[in-house]
DNA sequence: AAATATATACGATAACTATCGTAGTTTGCA
DNA sequence: TGCAAACTACGATAGTTATCGTATATATTT
């Protein structure tokens, strides 16, 4: 029971270059950020200040430059979200939610092969 | 390309009542919250008022218990929200994001066997 | 007809988000 | 040394969301 509030949508894109590359400065993550969309430095830095005070981020201080980390778990932020999503968008229905998700356009022959396999194994646990 | 805004939470449990009830009265959607968490009636009124201004739902004032629709597809919702979410959640996996979804505690084996044939069905697509 | 119940309309508001400018501090280099 | 660059701190703000109270109109019941 994770009781924390889930990170808004721009506290994920920060979120994700955090999981992605580990304790990263400010400075790194607006230039990432910037590759998508423009954003001002100093609301990066803000938004990083916040979420750390929120308990999304932890910082390292002992550098001019601090160091920020995310102390709040990748996997454990998809299941919050997939969970809630399946109750207020797909009526309940992780099933329905699976197949859109491997009618999405980016799905390849690769994962479906490998979605096979998984469900062969969780069909093993639940007969 | 849906211009459109993306429903909030909260508007997403009122959308989901009219999918699945049809056209309703406020005071049915109302008492249908309310089976899951304490909602006025007012905030329940005023929530799909500005639903219909947005365009999410018509209303028809032919009666003055007037009746709310939804007019976006529950279908086009959903793949909205799970591209947004395969790119912001799952690093553009959807096969990390479907597996996510069957690992899920209500995923039956009955689940599993459809999802199975499902992928069967996009294989023979997908050579 | 009067009282009661049920509707809509609408304004106010607290909380939250995302955004950015300004100020002040530290570092590094010409 | 002194100036420019890079950094943090912090306040202000416009927009949005969800919530609810009050006012008012229309049915329904007694």
């Amino acid at each position: 029971m994770s009781k924390e509030k889930k990170p808004t949508d721009a506290e994920l894109e920060v979120l994700q270059i955090l999981w992605e590359h580990g304790p990263s400065s400010v400075r790194f993550v607006n230039t990432e950020l910037s590759k998508n969309r423009e954003v001002v430095y100093t609301t990066t830095l803000k938004m990083m200040q916040v979420m750390a005070e929120k308990g999304f981020l932890r910082r390292d201080t002992a550098r001019r430059t601090h160091l920020y980390e995310a102390v709040i778990d990748e996997k454990s932020v998809q299941e919050d979200i997939v969970d809630k999503l399946v109750d207020t968008v797909f009526r309940g229905s992780p099933l329905k939610l699976a197949m859109q998700a491997l009618g999405h356009e980016k799905a390849s022959a690769r994962d479906l092969a490998e979605i096979k396999k998984i469900i062969e194994e969780l069909q093993k646990d639940k007969p």
